[in-house]
RNA sequence: AGGGCUAUCGCCAAACGGUAAGGCAACGGACUCUGACUCCGUCAUUUCAAGGUUCGAAUCCUUGUAGCCCUGCCA
């Protein structure tokens, strides 16, 4: 309740202020935004800002939101993408209710703008090859020049356009321009293309089509067809907006849509160039698209992010046009965040060492209660099994300690998280002078950790028991770059971190976890969040991934 | 003959001519059966720079500077 107090109180953003004006002026009288993916890849966490900012809109103001596969490229798309991000939207949340479309599904009104624009004389079909007409287009910095097939008849650009829909003409023979102005500064107003040739099967119209649109024309009138108001696109969209304007306005829809742009979502240290991940796929340095260290949708799922995690992620990074890069602790802090209350905090030991309890009797064994989580009583509590040896975190015990260390050592009391209070009394080691066992007695009477006396200890370590212990695989996973030297080499090669990931074989877990799912996220006590690894979950060999670390604990004092 | 956009704390980001919100990070301190969480406190006399207008400027004007995007028959 006070959390949501505190975030109520923030501004709206830039986009929420343009939907303001146009209501109050009555430019439009509703929302109705998109998400318009061209199924070629997978979604990744610079794709969920976009979902979660335009599916929000509509619902902020009560209005509507689209799915729609902006497939108008058939030699990039395939149907296992459509389906991949299909189910990585509807996981993060977004309804598009029965409002799922595909441009593929206007081709035919796409043809007959085309034609309109013909009749008025504001398009032509040319002849130039893509290296005539990109020569003809002029530079930055000179003007283009006219294109000697730009003076033909409406009839002829007519017939010609028909023969090219008909299949008379190969790829790249003939394509149709839309007439704007050669010597525009703006190189995408210069008698853009509006559509090609391309004999190819598409994933949705099959060889029903042999010329497509391009994303120029396409997209306006898409947008005009399903009524989208709003019509929200990342920044580089910018200069085609006057395009936009020009095709909405040539077709005459009565209500157009506004095209807005702003600042795609980038992490600090972190890939998200497309080709870049796909190199790091194919060369087996990560185990696929979705692998753990990767953000795609998938992969922040398959590590333990939660949807709720993502779209407070997006929430707290905001929406502005400036690019920007946000710090990956934002990332992490949003997790943590969601899990802290919701998920059971359980003992779990990564790097073991023995305990013994040398006064608690020889082949006793008991149960103890134990909350799933102090801060959420609906979790509910558990059991867990007590011996006479357990295994503890190494790093929880010190046979010579630095000052304000009070966790174990010789002579100091601490408490076994929900057991006992148990005061070491020394360890034994190895020649090499390792420690292979710690040793301490326990207090009976001090079951479930508190004393009976009122005196209270500094130090509470987690345990598991040595006997009824479940192991597990644990991942813990660094960073892909090298955050030291940033994302890219001189060269353009990526900058990898050799140890981005490292595997401790051998981890105790409670009991408890034997009925572990995959993609269930769990707080180990002192050691952060982890989550069930999706592709191998099942009980006998658990597999976990580390979410996130905890945001800090004790560091040995610099000598 | 180039055009478009952006610049506010280490990182995001408000402020819309009335005297620099908030979050993350960081750092103190309190509390604690997780050195976590929580709680309290600190953290931009100044908004890329220099001029100008104004009683008053992050906001308006001028001139610079830096970064991003645009010369696909990709989206």
């Amino acid at each position: 309740m006070s959390e949501n107090e505190k975030t109520t109180i923030e501004s709206k953003n830039f986009i929420e202020q343009i939907i303001d004006k146009d209501l109050a002026e009555g430019v439009y009288n509703t929302v109705h935004t998109r998400f318009p993916p061209e199924p070629n890849g997978y979604l990744h966490i610079g794709h969920a800002k976009s979902i979660l900012l335009n599916y929000g809109l509509a619902k902020k103001y009560n209005g509507k939101f689209n799915m729609r596969f902006d497939d108008t490229n058939p030699t990039k798309e395939r149907v296992e993408f459509v389906e991949s991000i299909k189910s990585d939207i509807k996981w993060l949340g977004a309804d598009w209710e029965d409002r799922l479309f595909f441009a593929s599904d206007y081709f035919g009104q796409m043809y007959e703008a085309a034609v309109k624009l013909i009749k008025k004389g504001k398009a032509y079909v040319s002849d130039l090859s893509a290296e005539q007409i990109k020569e003809y287009r002029g530079s930055l910095t000179e003007p283009g020049r006219e294109d000697p097939y730009s003076t033909r008849s409406v009839e002829e650009n007519l017939q010609l356009f028909e023969e090219m829909k008909s299949g008379k003409y190969s790829d790249g023979e003939k394509v149709l321009r839309a007439r704007i102005d050669m010597a525009s500064p703006n190189i995408n107003m210069r008698d853009p293309v509006i559509y090609r040739v391309a004999h190819m099967t598409h994933h949705n119209t099959k060889d029903e089509w042999c010329i497509y649109p391009m994303y120029d024309f396409a997209h306006p009138i898409e947008d005009a067809i399903e009524g989208i108001t709003h019509s929200v696109c990342t920044l580089e969209f910018e200069d085609h907006r006057p395009l936009y304007d020009w095709v909405v306005r040539e077709l005459e829809y009565p209500v157009p849509p506004r095209q807005i742009e702003f600042a795609k979502l980038y992490l600090t240290n972190v890939v998200t160039g497309k080709r870049y991940i796909k190199k790091l796929v194919e060369e087996g340095i990560v185990d696929g698209w979705d692998d753990p260290r990767l953000v795609s949708i998938a992969a922040l799922r398959r590590r333990g992010f939660t949807p709720e995690s993502i779209k407070l992620f997006v929430e707290l990074c905001g929406v502005s046009k400036s690019n920007s890069s946000v710090d990956y602790a934002m990332l992490e802090y949003c997790i943590r965040e969601d899990l802290k209350a919701k998920k059971p905090r359980m003992m779990a030991v990564l790097d073991p060492v023995k305990l013994i309890i040398d006064n608690y009797p020889e082949g006793q064994t008991e149960s103890l209660e134990a909350p799933n989580n102090m801060e959420n009583e609906e979790l509910g509590s558990r059991q867990i099994p007590f011996g006479r040896e357990l295994y503890i975190e190494r790093e929880d015990f010190m046979e010579e300690p630095p000052k304000k260390y009070f966790r174990m050592f010789p002579g100091n009391e601490v408490r076994l998280m929900n057991a006992y209070l148990v005061t070491c009394t020394g360890c034994v080691k190895d020649e090499e002078g390792n420690v292979m066992e710690v040793h301490c007695t326990y207090d009976p009477a001090t079951k479930g950790g508190n004393s009976a006396d009122g005196r209270k200890v500094k130090g509470t370590i987690h345990w598991v028991s040595a006997k009824q212990a479940i192991t597990a695989e644990v991942r813990l996973y660094e960073n892909i770059i090298d955050e030291e030297k940033g994302v890219y080499n001189e060269d353009g090669s990526l900058n990898l971190n050799p140890n981005s990931l490292k595997i401790l074989k051998k981890c105790y877990l409670e009991p408890e976890f034997a009925g572990a799912k995959a993609y269930d996220s769990f707080q180990f006590v002192r050691q952060g969040f982890f989550c069930v690894d999706a592709k191998d979950s099942k009980p006998e060999a658990l597999v976990f991934n580390r979410i996130v670390s905890l945001k800090s604990s004790y560091v040995l004092p610099k000598a």
